[in-house]
DNA sequence: GTGAAAGCGCTAACAA
DNA sequence: TTGTTAGCGCTTTCAC
């Protein structure tokens, strides 16, 4: 029997008798064999059945933090419609062993919130597969999927600023792939690798610029981590330093949880003493009434997956900018003010 | 130049001069030869450079639920540790179509909670890669990494019965694959698909058996799907057909906290009015003070990958057993007591 | 409905 | 140090 009538049995039931096939399967499991391999199938047929997907944040925080998840789940989930896997490949901020991209047998990669100098980005790019970028880099030519983080982090300093606000102070997450667990300096701002956290400072510069506040003097606290603890490390670093501040604007909910847990350990009544925002809308944001700007997780990583698996035959790039909402929850507040000394009839 | 000298350019740097090596490179870029093709090579090899997980479970729910992403976690992390991929297989609980397990480029299997009647599973197990399951089924012959679930449901079924319980009711995870959102009986528990959850119900059994308590009176309610709002529903489902039920004993963390939400609704306080107890002892439970049994997931998911990785010249089938420790939290407490009139002297 | 032959792109022996 | 050769296991024309 040719190689060719046992391929078809499994490819093509189609092609031949359903008595021969199932000789041929019977035969076939006498005989222990398992079936085609996948492999040297893909290897001729040019299709891996894969998607990869590049994520560089350490694990244990990216599945951590709810927003992270939810990217996650709905990439899966449009994998699983198309019946295609979901590689993960591995890399973590410190390695530098970028030998897992090539070896990566997929179709197309999904590229999730990476710095834009990260090697293993540029092993991405050398591939010649189709790519999805979600939130961060921009890549000229590369489809993007993400919100629009200049008018959603606007939106937030002007509800900042038409509360009164004018003393602030920012927490954000990573800069760059180095380690700054510190105040951030204005270069350090306007050079960050992370495209989204440099986004979102412009638009807080430009709005808090706007209404006479001098950016430079606003202090911005950096951490690598993005756990809840280091939104707390933050806050306490930020407010030891300028406890003149009234608003803590945070680049993500977990980071704004943590400082909401420190304002708590000090004291603080939020927003009475202290006004503190989010980004991202994560459920245990709501649940706590954190004023943050909720962003359609689920749906960027489902769309992000929609756009690769059907990627095939387009010519221009693709840009999906997902909705975002303010939501106004009970964490804002107008800033507390100075005793005045009441003078009476 | 011949391809030999290309191959070693990229595998073994060694094998030629460093001048030769970086003209080869050079030239290929110039060429947008894109390196070698990883599906090439690993038909080649032998190796693909991947573990897969099978997990049918639908999605939504394993990343609600943070013991699912504990495990997934931790065989991440292992498969990091190696620099290999961990491909999602795609599959779903309604899902019949097996070929994504035969396409899966793989050099073995994780298998994740799934029953023993999944055809997911038959398919893997045709698959000529070594295979770990974590959970269940147990299949003879087949690497295994979980907790003693029938040690671990005892302590707790002794637990609520020194508080003096004997009116009890179980909220269960589902059975088999057809859906049952309803009580279950004597003969479904016995002849349960997902051993775990079967495994658990006979140890309760034997153990208020041995209280005095006749199980077959013992109301079990089933969810098929696993959220907290079927843990309240089922909660209601159980409470309305036996308010005289004094504990709630359920499967899981997430059953259970649905349990405490429904217990709220209906004004019933925990655990004057009702004991609650769950398992697994994930974060929010215990921030809950919920009475359970904790088990490590995250190191569960870590093992199976060692184990998986490790398993090339090992010759018996390796079952590791996790420790678990019961944790009573605030509740679990004596059953309520009808008033009784007082005779005073 | 079935079989023969070509070749996907690579790596590993082995030879030079 | 470099080149030659032989497959890895499969699918796919194409001829019968």
């Amino acid at each position: 029997m040719s190689r060719t009538t046992v391929s078809n049995a499994y490819n093509r039931p189609d092609q031949l008798s359903p008595e021969l096939r199932r000789r041929v399967l019977e035969t076939a499991r006498r005989l222990g064999y398992p079936g085609p391999d996948p492999v040297a199938r893909s290897l001729r047929t040019r299709k891996a059945g894969a998607v990869g997907l590049l994520l560089t944040e350490n694990l244990s925080y990216a599945f951590r933090d709810p927003a992270a998840v939810g990217v996650l789940e709905g990439l899966a989930l449009a994998c699983e419609d198309a019946g295609v896997g979901l590689h993960l490949v591995p890399a973590s901020p410190g390695r530098e062993d970028v030998a897992a991209v090539h070896r990566a047998g997929v179709d197309g990669f999904v590229v999730y919130s990476v710095p834009d100098d990260d090697p293993h980005l540029a092993a991405v790019m050398q591939r010649p597969v189709p790519t999805v970028i979600v939130d961060q880099p921009r890549i000229e030519g590369i489809d993007r999927v993400g919100p629009d983080d200049a008018a959603a982090t606007t939106e937030i300093a002007q509800h900042i600023v038409s509360l009164g606000h004018r003393q602030v102070g920012v927490l954000c997450m990573r800069l760059a792939r180095e380690r700054n667990d510190d105040f951030v300096p204005p270069e350090r701002q306007s050079s960050a690798h992370f495209h989204v956290q440099r986004i979102r400072l412009e638009a807080l510069a430009t709005a808090f610029s706007a209404a006479g506040v001098d950016w430079s003097t606003v202090p911005v606290v950096e951490r690598f981590d993005h756990t809840v603890d280091d939104g707390a490390s933050a806050a306490r670093q930020l407010l030891d330093a300028h406890p003149q501040v009234t608003a803590l604007i945070c680049t993500s909910d977990i980071l704004a949880l943590g400082a909401m847990a420190e304002a708590s350990r000090r004291g603080l009544r939020v927003p009475a003493d202290l006004t503190v925002t989010g980004f991202d809308g994560i459920a245990e944001a709501e649940r706590a009434g954190l004023t943050t700007v909720h962003q359609p997780v689920l749906e960027k990583g489902k769309a992000a997956g929609k756009l690769l698996l059907g990627s095939a035959d387009r010519l221009a790039p693709k840009i999906i900018t997902l909705k975002t909402e303010l939501r106004v929850g009970s964490t804002s507040g107008p800033p507390r003010t100075i005793e005045q000394p009441w003078f009476g009839p």
